[in-house]
DNA sequence: TTGAAAGCGATACCAC
DNA sequence: GTGGTATCGCTTTCAA
């Protein structure tokens, strides 16, 4: 149906191979201009599109990127997929999309990684995940992960994570709040540990003293961040009620918002809240929540680049770390209503 | 590198056609249960992976679906991508998604679409589209249009919007609201020209008559809507003043809600929201978003199916209406606060 | 500067 | 039941 490169070679009178040359080819390829016009003249007429399948069998460069991640839901993935998008169709490629979920993670890399029909894999993901580790390592093709450290050899773009983390806390901490909750992620991975590790450091640089207490580890899910912070305050004891709120991500923030209002709170009044990672569900909750931005877009970008740069130019595989953004100030953290706590410890 | 199909067939010391009968075929091809057995455990050994590319270039068949999107950080889209992708991947399909952005769409589907690389095309848009039209209309492979009427020919998955939006409409008229402003999408689409057709049903029905300034079109996006809404609400006469809102779509009634934060309202007692559509959103804001919910992951899971039926079995393309879910009450709606009014109207 | 021909890795038709 | 072989559409080396 759809004209072929022989199609286009007869129309022209040329040979296939000659055909192949002057359209795939770059303009350095030397050919008598009036070949190349008759050629380029032919595959117009016949509106002809080079089979992408057969140029990936025979040159085992699909330009097809995959792009493995847990859920596609989340505000801050989308906007890694938007930038991955951005970045690969500008250089040529197109996104073969996977979910890894839990068990199936490995067989469905391998699946899109050992059929040829990617070139490389990019990795979304929170923190770690051994059964993906074991996955990623077997693969003959390059691997960039995406928000997170890499395993042994492969690429990685991250956020620093430890130094939003420190914007984030002492921006609380200058508002006057010392006794701040830390709605962690995962502590045993890069994002969550360099997370807590710049809420302590904010308080360290403030001579504030922590209270391990504070630090409560929710993984990265709004209904759980959320449950997990009811259960917490209806049980501190009302001398030792926080005033604030760091969560490390933007949806567990937006549940611990949920759960402050179901409790009766008047926010940012009762509870200040910041949290990590801009964008327009910041605007949506009630107060509108100030964050400090991360470059989520630009790490996508900046992961499909690399890749492509690995599969084309056999370029090592790079590690990058995103700086973090400016604090977004809106509505969500105000003073410490009890000034007096706040003179003791200041 | 990998092991090819000439491979196993060696080790298992058989023809290369025999080993392509036994691996590709179902159970039913007629072999020598112990070449069966050869075969199968020499291609265990090597790890043997068919390689897609080849196979498709040799049955013209790529096992991959074409997922074209205007965005990809919409909750709703999010939603219909989980299920595209949910059945895709448990019929053996693969994702190859693109982005398709105002004037840009047509040469992203037809690359996708005319280089034999995707068997099918899923369509996810809000309302009408000129240059996808078009596009789509020369494209040679199935096409489902998913969440929006077809163009000719196509198979189509959309919501009863009339009827959804009849139903959030009554429970606001229910509830006792009489002036109620209707967010609308784009009225000369399907999605947009049905809500209004249900939210104006809902008025006749219940013996309302209609204001027609109460209809704001303010298209599908966050901000508009919250900015649009706050003009309006400038501009009314205190005596005119609605007391609810139907909000075509869970980010405009977020929007929406943003906008009478802003404005000083407290909800839900100054203003009732109500939404079509539910999600984890709808929990975030605040007062939790009363809506009525709607199938939307069911929808890419169907959309998905139809078209791969379409492409195994050469069945014709359907049109499949889901029907609207319940109200899922929560927050954002109560009587109107002007009792006086309402007794007069009721 | 152009043509001929060998594959890439699979499928499927046709013999035996 | 199993083997041989043409073929899908393209790239690329080697000759001419």
């Amino acid at each position: 149906m759809a004209a072929t490169l022989a199609d286009v070679a007869k129309l022209a009178g040329v040979d296939l191979s000659t055909a192949s040359r002057v359209l795939a080819g770059s303009e350095q390829v030397r050919v008598r201009p009036e070949t190349r016009d008759r050629i380029h003249v032919a595959a117009k007429d016949l509106g002809y599109r080079p089979n992408r399948v057969a140029q990936a069998l025979r040159t085992s460069k699909s330009s097809t990127l995959g792009l493995a991640l847990p859920q596609v839901d989340n505000p801050v993935f989308t906007d890694m997929i938007s930038g991955v998008e951005t970045a690969a169709r500008s250089r040529g490629y197109s996104i073969l999309i996977t979910r890894i979920g839990g068990a199936s993670a490995g067989e469905a890399l391998l699946q899109m990684a050992e059929a040829n029909r990617v070139d490389g894999v990019l990795v979304i993901s929170f923190d770690s995940d051994r059964v993906l580790e074991s996955a990623l390592g077997g693969l003959k093709i390059p691997v960039v992960m995406i928000n997170r450290r890499a395993v042994k050899g492969a690429g990685y773009v991250v956020h620093d994570s430890r130094g939003a983390a420190y914007k984030a806390t002492r921006y609380l901490i200058e508002a006057g709040h010392r006794r701040i909750i830390h709605l962690a992620g995962r502590l045993d991975g890069y994002n969550g540990s360099e997370r807590h590790a710049g809420y302590v450091a904010a308080h360290q640089d403030a001579g504030i003293e922590l209270d391990p207490s504070l630090v409560l580890e929710v993984g990265y899910d709004a209904e759980r961040a959320a449950q997990v912070l009811a259960d917490y305050l209806k049980s501190v004891a009302p001398s030792q009620m926080p005033t604030a709120i760091f969560s490390a991500t933007l949806v567990t923030a937006a549940g611990a918002i949920r759960t402050l209002h179901g409790l009766g709170f008047d926010l940012p009044r009762d509870f200040s809240v910041i949290g990590l990672n801009d964008g327009l569900l910041a605007t949506l909750l009630f107060p509108q929540l100030t964050t400090v931005a991360l470059q989520s877009v630009e790490m996508g970008r900046r992961a499909a680049e690399m890749i492509i740069d690995q599969i084309n130019d056999d370029l090592a595989p790079a590690h990058v770390t995103l700086s973090p953004g400016d604090v977004v100030v809106r509505q969500s953290v105000a003073p410490p209503r009890d000034r007096e706590i706040v003179l003791q410890s200041g």
